[in-house]
DNA sequence: CGATACGTACGTCACATCTC
DNA sequence: GAGATGTGACGTACGTATCG
């Protein structure tokens, strides 16, 4: 029984928006693959998690006891979602969100949209997160392609250790920042093993940049990697729609090809500015320019959202990490309190 | 079996942020 | 400061689950 939810509280009054961004919110929640058990073991009662105040949580353990323990992320970090447009906080029964949930409706979204600032990139803030956090490796520029392993949160200063959850379910977490999260049986709890995570480790050898990625003539995917060579989608993975893919563990497959003489749609040479005369020749320039800004962008918005989902994962594995230590330390305080004051009866 | 809700991925725009 | 890049917001399409 989960009773720890996460509410979020839109200032522009938004209700949709993209999935990841709502995959990111709802994770805790939810029951399939994604979601954390561990995180379900713990009933978070009542909250004063107000705004600038500490975050100090009634927590009530599966063994019944009560304690008050501060929030596992801890507000000189960035938060999960800093944003002042989406105000994710975790509590059990909000009295507050109400108040937010009024407020929505009455400022203009627009208005709201010019007064918020946004947080930055994610880049920035897990690299904010490295430098507040010894141990934590920043985020690169190019990273391992695969499985978006997050590079930093398992790596903080906590040591080889194995860890059961009341539920039986272990953690481990290695030197090398690896998480792992294993059943002891058969017992069908799916979440567990998407939070399998390896952390450790170089980009593998060979990773290459891709340049530029456009739909070619016959329908595949190409992408333009250093070394004149171009990688083609597949057709058969092609056809299957991407979030099938992934979801059966289907990954795609590529060719490495010799580079077709033409270039594919959309990668036009640019010609040189000496040589626009003509207003059709300038409409024309401003026509490939705004192609390749979009196809740049639809590149950029695909990479961000991984990215993201990245991100996501990492803050996850993080408040797993941070549940575990956390529940280790009660219990040590309370064995610590059984040593120091025993009964006398 | 059609309607509906929900989840997921994507493309685009606008604007913030970065880089040179 | 201009151009490039990153990302929030929005709309759309498609697949799946649920319900009557």
């Amino acid at each position: 029984q989960m009773t720890m939810e996460t509410i979020e509280s839109r200032q522009d009054g938004s209700i949709t928006d993209s999935v990841a961004e709502r995959e990111s919110v709802h994770m805790h929640t939810q029951t399939g693959q994604n979601s954390i058990p561990t995180l379900a073991q713990v009933s978070v009662a009542g909250s004063g998690t107000g705004r600038g105040s500490p975050a100090v949580t009634l927590v009530q353990l599966p063994s019944g006891q009560t304690v008050h323990v501060q929030g596992v992320i801890q507000t000189p970090q960035p938060s999960v979602i800093h944003s002042p447009q989406i105000q994710t906080v975790q509590v059990a029964t909000v009295a507050e969100t109400d108040e937010s949930a009024e407020t929505e409706g009455v400022i203009d979204s627009h208005k709201r949209r010019e007064i918020l600032s946004r947080r930055p990139s994610y880049r920035k803030i897990l690299n904010e997160l490295s430098s507040d956090v010894p141990g934590v490796p920043k985020i690169e520029e190019e990273k391992s392609e695969e499985e978006g392993t997050p590079p930093n949160i398992a790596t903080m200063a906590v040591p080889t250790s194995i860890y059961q959850t009341s539920t039986g379910q272990y953690i481990a977490i290695a030197q090398g920042g690896t998480i792992q999260i294993s059943n002891p049986g058969s017992d069908g709890v799916q979440g567990l093993q998407a939070l399998t995570m390896t952390n450790s480790g170089a980009p593998p050898p060979g990773a290459t940049i891709v340049q530029y990625a456009a739909q070619s003539a016959d329908g595949t995917q190409q992408f333009f990697v250093p070394g004149s060579q171009v990688v083609v989608q597949d057709e058969e993975t092609e056809l299957a729609p991407s979030h099938m893919a992934a979801a059966t563990g289907d990954m795609p497959t590529y060719q490495i090809r010799a580079p077709t003489t033409a270039l594919p749609q959309g990668v036009v040479m640019a010609a040189s500015p000496g040589s626009l005369h003509s207003p059709q020749q300038l409409a024309e320039e401003a026509t490939r320019k705004r192609e390749l800004r979009l196809m740049k962008n639809r590149e950029a918005a695909k990479e961000c959202r991984r990215r993201k989902k990245e991100y996501v994962k990492c803050l996850e594995s993080r408040v797993a990490v941070l549940e575990v230590q956390n529940k280790k330390l009660i219990e040590e305080l309370e064995t610590l309190k059984d040593i120091c004051s025993p009964k006398t009866d």
